[in-house]
DNA sequence: TCAATAGTGTCTGTTAGACATTATGGA
DNA sequence: TCCATAATGTCTAACAGACACTATTGA
């Protein structure tokens, strides 16, 4: 997550005022250009907040969960820090943003191609499942991805592989949208409780 | 869901102006004690919209997902409408909150347990499926449906049995909060597409 | 005894994860 | 030939859904 220096020792979420002219959604495309040089390769509102103040008298604030690919240079003030390792000087409802914009993600993720933005449009299936281990903050198993991504029909092979280093190249796939969606089986209540 | 008439022949989702005094969740609670005269049984904060006009001069819209009891009396203008069937005269952007506060609602039904708040403490496990069947909108299979609910220790039985009707009466149960989560198996990408 | 509703036992197809194996390049 | 990496084949445990069955009440 990129944070940015405030006063005293203490790190804030990128934010800017919303102005009635412009909208919400042009606002935090604009913020993204001015914070990190580059276009959001995924970009969604995930929160909103109204207790305590907020900056320029605002009487609340929206947040975004914003995905950029890795390697964008941060700009001004702004520096990377490690999801899940909240730093000190972090508001706590900033901290608690920051938690929902991350959940927001991960349960976007069987619907909308994060993964794929994120990536060239030529990939390897071991680059997208880096990828997706490193959205989902889990291992997962290489022949089950396959299988999984095979039977949902997502990427198709090119004609194109990798010859870089010492094993065996690496093909490459490209990502295709599915038609119609199956209807998924599930009926699970592990997540409920506590 | 409750839609309230506007000028015009148009229907409009409740809502309130929020002054700088009091929080989005404390007015999102007193506008549900206004409109069904009653504390809802489940409410979370599911979209923001800034584009168009707003009421009261606001510059944007904060939507809750709110869920109350069957039977919840409507007060002053309200009136029920089927989820699914948007109502002629409902501006589409407040179709579009309804359509994604039932996203939301559906897709946090794992991780809160929206259902056992619309039911009285004991409950039987007919009941249970009837809401879980309302709130997701499809048949469930009876035996995976009490399996699943069994397996995740989600609910115990009572010595009460209910005493009406023909058949065989039904066991009263009781929902009991896990403690730990397991960890949900899952790799799909069912849904991802389109 | 019959009808109606609640609850359970068993089978099967699907599939995530484990494990081992093959495939293909460079050193 | 050996090593490293990619890709795949097979087995198993878990489990959702189907189906049939038992259990228990009132009419």
């Amino acid at each position: 997550m990129l944070l940015q220096r405030s006063a005293r020792r203490t790190w804030r979420l990128p934010g800017a005022p919303l102005h009635a002219a412009s909208s919400m959604d042009d606002l935090s495309a604009a913020l993204t250009r001015s914070v990190v040089g580059r276009e959001a390769a995924w970009r969604e509102q995930s929160g909103a907040l109204t207790s305590g103040t907020h900056p320029d008298g605002a009487a609340l604030s929206i947040t975004y969960a914003v995905i950029v690919p890795r390697g964008a240079a941060e700009t001004s003030d702004g520096t990377w820090h490690t999801i899940g390792r909240l730093p000190r000087g972090l508001a706590s409802r900033h901290g608690s943003a920051v938690t929902a914009a991350v959940a927001h993600v991960r349960s976007r993720m069987d619907e909308s191609p994060i993964a794929f933005r994120l990536l060239p449009a030529a990939f390897t299936l071991g680059e997208l499942q880096e990828v997706y281990e490193l959205l989902l903050n889990r291992r997962l198993h290489k022949a089950s991805f396959r299988r999984a991504l095979s039977s949902a029909r997502l990427v198709e092979p090119t004609d194109e592989w990798r010859s870089e280093g010492r094993g065996r190249p690496a093909q490459f796939f490209r990502y295709v949208q599915r038609r119609h969606a199956r209807v998924a089986r599930s009926l699970r209540f592990d997540l409920l409780g506590g």
